[in-house]
DNA sequence: ACTTGACCTTCCTGTTGGTGGAACCCTTAG
DNA sequence: CTAAGGGTTCCACCAACAGGAAGGTCAAGT
């Protein structure tokens, strides 16, 4: 399998999965013209990090999930342990978001958005209305 | 007032301070040593942008609420325009973590997360389990 | 006068996770 | 023989800063 092929089966950009190549995410092979020669293990690892991508999962989660998917060692409690971290963060960035969509929706709905310059958002990020 | 002082009173660091002057956000003086002078109304501004970097607005929002704020013949309606468009992406922000939380929340009370191998975390991210 | 320490300056690098483009090579069909 | 559509490397760029090096400046104490 060439990278097009790949691409398009892994659903991921060849860009991607080149970058992914160069932080030694995966190896492929390489043909006498140099073109990078995929297996179907790289494609089985391509989309196991893309589905762990789509799930928030940074690059080094990935890297940590790929070698215990690949340990047949393993203790679950370790795959687990990165999932809670992440999900933390996630609740974490959730909280946050919330917190600013309660704000901006207060002051949007208080703003009337007509062609007068009065302006209870700006008023709100002025130090004088505080 | 020096670039200490406007930072603790601004609650912005000195790095961010000096970022945003080099992407032309704020324009303080120069003193005869070369050290920045600033101004109340570069607290005023850098107080601004804290705050409206609270609120999760792009470097590029600021700049153009900044605008409207000196504007004294702005419409409230670009302000909430602007606004508007923040907010929608903070909800769809917002929609994309509520499913990865949702996701890994049951995928993580699947896992036993004992010392066994076996994992429903690992299979959802496998090719061979779909 | 000298030193010490706390400021300040600029400049360069690194972060995260890629994307875009240039310049060039390889292969195959018409 | 050439053109299209692969592939390759390398370099630059995005957001929004943070860290650190190397050096200038200032105020206080001795």
């Amino acid at each position: 399998m060439n990278i097009g092929e790949i691409a398009t089966r892994s659903g991921l950009p060849a860009k991607t999965i080149r970058y992914y190549e160069s932080i030694g995410l995966i190896t492929p092979l390489r043909d006498t013209n140099s073109y990078r020669t995929f297996r179907q293990q790289d494609l089985h690892k391509l989309t196991f990090i893309g589905r762990a991508r789509a799930l928030g999962f940074s690059i080094e989660d990935c890297r940590n999930l790929l070698a215990l998917y690949e340990d047949q060692n393993r203790s679950s409690a370790d795959v687990k342990s990165i999932a809670h971290n992440h999900l933390a963060k996630i609740e974490q960035k959730i909280a946050d978001l919330v917190d600013m969509q309660g704000t901006l929706t207060r002051l949007i709905s208080a703003c009337a958005g007509d062609n007068r310059p009065d302006c209870p958002i700006l008023d709100s990020l002025d130090i004088q209305s505080r």
